[in-house]
DNA sequence: CCCTCAGGGCCACTT
DNA sequence: AAGTGGCCCTGAGGG
């Protein structure tokens, strides 16, 4: 809903960011996904939240997101007794604590475009009990509790990892991160900081380079590299099923393209510019999107659906940032092993990808219910997309290119997984080759992700007519685009979606499998990998 | 079985 | 009289 005259919060129905909290301690990420914990931060920073309609002391949820008492009584009223307001002016009234009373129509508006539910508004009236929303608070839950932990990790509270270069892990295939000085801020704090200060603010050096080892059968080490040497690492059992020889490898510093604004203290000289993934404006890797337009409707349309696209460097951050917090709180002699860093990174491109749905305006006229339905269908088939989106963009003949900016060696994968995943990695490796040749650009595969998403095949899809004809439109602005941007590949939409069942079937191999691991207990438990694996399962 | 917490109701107060 | 908002009650769901 476009209001004019209030700065439009980013409509995010369930993931409203706190804005400011930069302290506190906070427990691990995923801590609460199946329990609710609320930590002492948590709490703080839902107490210490304004209300995002008029700025008032938050109270809790209400209606699908965090709001003071008063809005919640007023949002209440207005759908219970089917309230219509009236705008006096320009249907664009202040919105504050002082003025939330004098224009009810607006403040009715604010509350539906910040996010708040009239379904949550039980028709029943029955008291008491939770709401079907409960999912979707832990989420958001975890999410704050990660933003938070961001804040608080980028300044002034640092995480510090206290390793030296002569410390050795019990496990010495396991990863851990070794700084070459005690106290050494990592890479991605840098990378934070720079991006919290991009002036330079609180930048009194540039980061201190941490020691790592390579072996350089595995690796592959590209030169000049924006996260000199973060990681050491030697992985046992991720790529090992159970029972089969386990694999080792070091991991190369990522090579990660920095976010143009991240560039003042590294300049690395050869990254690729920006992510398939992010803001439309950056420039891309991928083919160039074409200069002429369909049609400008078209053109429009896609440039919409990529404005939810998510920046890959900062989920790069992101991840690096958990990884670190989680190996930080298990102390240098309890190091992760590889599989569950691999959850974990999972884990948070599927956060990631969560956000991306909510955060897009068409998945947010959905009812919640469909939302949700849609989500769990499809969350690993976007995995997969988004891996290979990857792939497509920055993976390296015979590589495989991990979020963190790492790149692994497929025949060092091959070698020492076990068949499951050997055939898996294969699988996908021989799609991203197609995927290659068909010389995808972003609006394309934006256009793939919205097509898995939106399947109006999904079974108790409530608005199916509304999910198809949004399918129908993503479909028809696909194939407008591909036949314009090549012209002379005439079947370049038809091949596209040739590769959707591939996909598909790769998506229910790898939940197969991580369902299998699951059981033998190899995945971390409260996790939302966990949690989605569960829900198909149940 | 107890606790949590989000939705509902009540009612003093304001407009 | 209608609307507001703070406070309390209720009860499903989770530990």
């Amino acid at each position: 809903m476009d209001l004019p005259g209030y700065r439009p919060q980013q409509p995010q129905p369930l993931v409203h960011q706190p804005d400011t909290c930069s302290e506190g301690l906070l427990t691990l990420e995923g801590s609460s996904t199946s329990q609710e914990l609320k930590t002492e931060a948590d709490s703080r920073a839902e107490s210490e939240e304004s209300c995002p309609i008029c700025g008032d002391k938050v109270s809790g949820y209400h209606y699908g997101l965090l709001t003071c008492e008063s809005c919640k009584g007023f949002f209440k009223r207005s759908v219970q007794n089917n309230k219509h307001y009236t705008c006096a002016e320009q249907q664009s009234c202040p919105m504050n604590l002082s003025q939330r009373k004098r224009c009810p129509f607006c403040r009715f508006q604010k509350c539906l475009a910040v996010g708040m539910k009239r379904e949550a508004v039980r028709a029943d009236r029955m008291r008491g009990g939770r709401n079907k929303f409960g999912p979707l608070y832990r989420r958001d839950r975890q999410m704050k509790q990660q933003k938070v932990y961001h804040q608080a990790n980028a300044a002034p509270y640092r995480i510090k990892m206290e390793t030296t270069q002569t410390h050795r892990p019990t496990a010495p295939n396991d990863l851990h991160l070794v700084s070459s000085h005690t106290s050494t801020t990592l890479s991605s704090d840098a990378f934070h900081q720079s991006h919290m200060y991009p002036s330079g603010m609180g930048q009194s050096s540039p980061p201190m380079p941490l020691d790592y080892n390579l072996n350089t059968d595995t690796v592959l080490t590209p030169p000049s590299l924006p996260y000199p040497g973060l990681y050491h690492c030697t992985f046992p059992g991720y790529f090992q099923e159970k029972g089969e020889v386990p694999f080792s490898y070091s991991l190369a510093p990522p090579n990660y393209p920095m976010h143009p604004t991240l560039n003042n203290s590294f300049t690395p000289r050869s990254t690729p510019a920006s992510s398939p993934c992010s803001t439309p404006s950056s420039a891309t890797p991928f083919a160039q999107a074409p200069t002429q337009t369909p049609d400008t409707l078209t053109h429009s349309f896609l440039s919409q659906l990529l404005e939810a696209e998510q920046d890959e460097s900062q989920l790069c951050a992101k991840v690096l940032a958990i990884l670190q917090r989680e190996q930080a709180s298990r102390g240098k002699h309890d190091c992760l092993n590889t599989f569950s860093i691999m959850c974990k990174v999972a884990d948070q491109t599927l956060f990631g990808l969560v956000e991306w749905a909510r955060n897009s305006a068409l998945f947010k006229e959905l009812k919640v219910e469909d939302q949700m339905v849609l989500l769990q269908s499809c969350w690993s088939e976007l995995l997969v997309l988004d891996h290979l989106c990857r792939q497509v963009t920055y993976g390296k003949e015979g590589c495989i290119y991990l979020v963190t900016g790492q790149q692994i060696k497929v025949l060092t994968i091959i070698s020492q997984a076990g068949v499951t995943l050997s055939g898996l990695v294969l699988r996908t490796q021989d799609l991203v080759s197609k995927l290659k040749a068909l010389q995808l650009d972003r609006h394309e595969f934006v256009c793939l992700k919205y097509l898995v998403l939106f399947n109006p095949d999904v079974k108790s899809v409530q608005s199916r007519r509304q999910v198809e004809q949004i399918q129908e439109r993503v479909n028809r602005a696909l194939m407008e685009h591909t036949q314009h941007s090549h012209p002379g590949h005439s079947d370049k939409f038809g091949q596209l979606l040739l590769r959707l069942p591939e996909v598909r079937s790769i998506s229910l191999q790898v939940e197969e499998y991580l369902y299998q691991r699951h059981l033998l207990g190899d995945l971390p438990c409260n996790s939302l990998l966990t949690e989605m694996l569960h829900t198909k399962h149940s």
